[in-house]
DNA sequence: ATGAACAAGTAAATCGATTAACTTTAATAT
DNA sequence: ATATTAAAGTTAATCGATTTACTTGTTCAT
């Protein structure tokens, strides 16, 4: 049987509030008592019950990870390693992370996660995008929320997000200062909010070089960024294709797709149209030719959210904090400079 | 505030030890007396804190589970389909999964996941080959462990496991049953019992059908089976090809390898070379052409695991339970029959 | 009418920790 | 010598649920 903090209390001598009182470091407890309960603790490999404790001090030390099925399944483990990430940083918090996911066909009943229920959680974090109602269910609830990779609409939350808008413009400047100049972007879902800010970057970076706005060279659709959605948009792309040399993937999943349908399409990448995407996944560099993209730093974000709140919950930071995270380009082989400029 | 048990036995004009007994059904409470308390209980939304619960009955509800860092976040998210499955499960038994991860190089120091340490799960799951170190590290503990998808060398433990050999029959025996006869294996590490087995249905499908064993048509190595060591070893394979007319990849990562390598040295599948693969991951339907496999029923293996632990927590099973999950064949593309066959 | 058997409910101990309030002893000030 | 203060520890209440042992009241057999 493990040992509680009676037996250490007995076999020290001491009372078990003594004990207590030593493993919080009070100053109380003269050198010589503090020693000897140490010493014993170690003896009975003594650690105190996360359960007790939490009874008494009415926390959990559990957060709660909220996130959709297809997020969390789909091929690239995008939402995997910001998972991991909070699990990481939690490990010196001494929290645990409970893992709920929502089935993709989400019909808005029993939208109360169990451990919300059950109070078996300080805090909620929510990984990439989640139907508003189950938002709305958990607010009431009064427990900190933090999202990472999405922001709702409506109400003024903690989040942790990456600079969509600086990235897609980073993005598109680098294919501006390769000599480019008709610019393809290829698009999925605009109303989210990522999507979005990675196309208005697009626009602000044509803008900011005086290049033309050309509204065909934009596929815009309702469904998933996949790389299914990626094949079809590029062919909805190239079948009107003007003088683009080069396109904007929005994510790495539709550049996949794209290059997919520009291979069987014999349209070299680089050499006939130059692609980069977002994300950096790590399908990226088996592809052939390995992807440009614009690194986004998933374990961190995951760190960060973690942090964030961990933070918030012990009151050293605002419950409606915003971090945002850069994102940097990787120059692979995707990318190639336009013959004749410069 | 919630609300505890404390104000729903005020509310109901009862004592706390009523009110818990009717939530356990106990039926020395008159009917008359259930009903108000269950109104009540209602009224309130009351649930019994699973901390106070925890401590009285001297459980934490919470699962570990333990799987590799790099099998967690390959590409193809097996293990996270299990992971879900577990979590699935889980919630209808009132379970909560704790995730922990072991880094890649594991180096064998700290090897006590910090769930054991402070006592905060009632069982452990092992998924995926993990370090022996782990396992002995735990095993003094006395939590039960069950195994999913690997199983250790010494000791006697519970687990679930794909029929990997029966599958590898049945891989082999559809490929003869197509006329092939000159049928290559492209294995990976062989110290892994997955492979191995894998391996065994191999040459007994050879075997019950008297055809030879060829030893230059079977490469081993003792690298990761992923996507480019599928590559690289399909390339090792055709170098020396003699009449090879049909591989059977390990698994669907190597395979997606060595389609790969095919299509660069323009070896087209299925009409030059039959290809099949193992364990249906998502990549199979998208690739082209889609791969015929074996599909492994990724989420029912993390279902059962998860009931075996109950049903051990509860004494329902015995503590070195075996369950063998059979694999179907899932035929697409990229096998095809011998022409003059039958 | 009396006691046995049963039904319905409650009091109180318990799980393992934390901590406010208190006690005891020693040191210091006046 | 006495009051004051500080130091070092302890007592006991508390968190929220469960459950054993007990009480009280009722029914039924004889």
């Amino acid at each position: 049987m493990r040992s509680t903090i009676k037996d250490v209390a007995r076999k020290a001598g001491v009372s078990t509030a003594t004990v207590s009182l030593v493993l919080h470091n009070n100053r109380r407890i003269s050198p010589s008592t503090r020693k000897k309960v140490l010493k014993t603790v170690k003896m009975l490999n003594y650690r105190p019950s996360k359960i007790a404790r939490g009874l008494v001090l009415q926390n959990t030390h559990n957060i709660g990870f909220i996130v959709t099925d297809d997020h969390f399944l789909k091929t690239e483990p995008f939402y995997t390693h910001i998972f991991l990430g909070t699990e990481f940083e939690s490990r010196g918090h001494e929290y645990y992370i409970l893992l709920h996911t929502i089935p993709t066909k989400f019909n808005g009943e029993d939208c109360l996660p169990r451990f919300v229920k059950e109070h078996n959680v300080d805090g909620v974090i929510f990984a990439g995008r989640v139907p508003g109602e189950i938002i709305s269910c958990i607010e009431p609830h009064n427990i900190p929320l933090v999202f990472v990779d999405f922001y709702p609409a409506t109400g003024n939350h903690s989040a942790v997000l990456i600079d969509n808008m600086e990235g897609g413009k980073k993005a598109t400047e680098y294919l501006i200062s390769l000599g480019h100049s008709h610019i393809g972007f290829l698009g999925g879902d605009m109303t989210h909010p990522s999507i979005k800010y990675r196309y208005e970057g697009y626009r602000q970076a044509l803008k900011n070089n005086n290049l033309k706005y050309i509204s065909k060279y934009v596929i815009r659709s309702k469904e998933n960024t996949d790389r299914e959605s990626g094949y079809r948009m590029a062919k909805k792309l190239m079948q009107n294709r003007g003088e683009i040399t080069s396109v904007f993937a929005c994510n790495d999943a539709m550049a996949i797709g794209a290059l997919q349908y520009f291979k069987e399409q014999n349209i070299r990448v680089p050499d006939d149209i130059s692609l980069i995407g977002f994300d950096d996944v790590e399908a990226d560099t088996f592809i052939s030719p390995p992807l440009t993209t614009m690194r986004v730093p998933k374990t961190e974000l995951g760190t960060l959210t973690m942090q964030l709140m961990v933070d918030i919950l012990k009151g050293r930071k605002e419950k409606s904090t915003k971090i945002l995270v850069g994102v940097d380009l990787v120059e692979r082989e995707s990318v190639k400079r336009i013959v004749g400029s410069n």
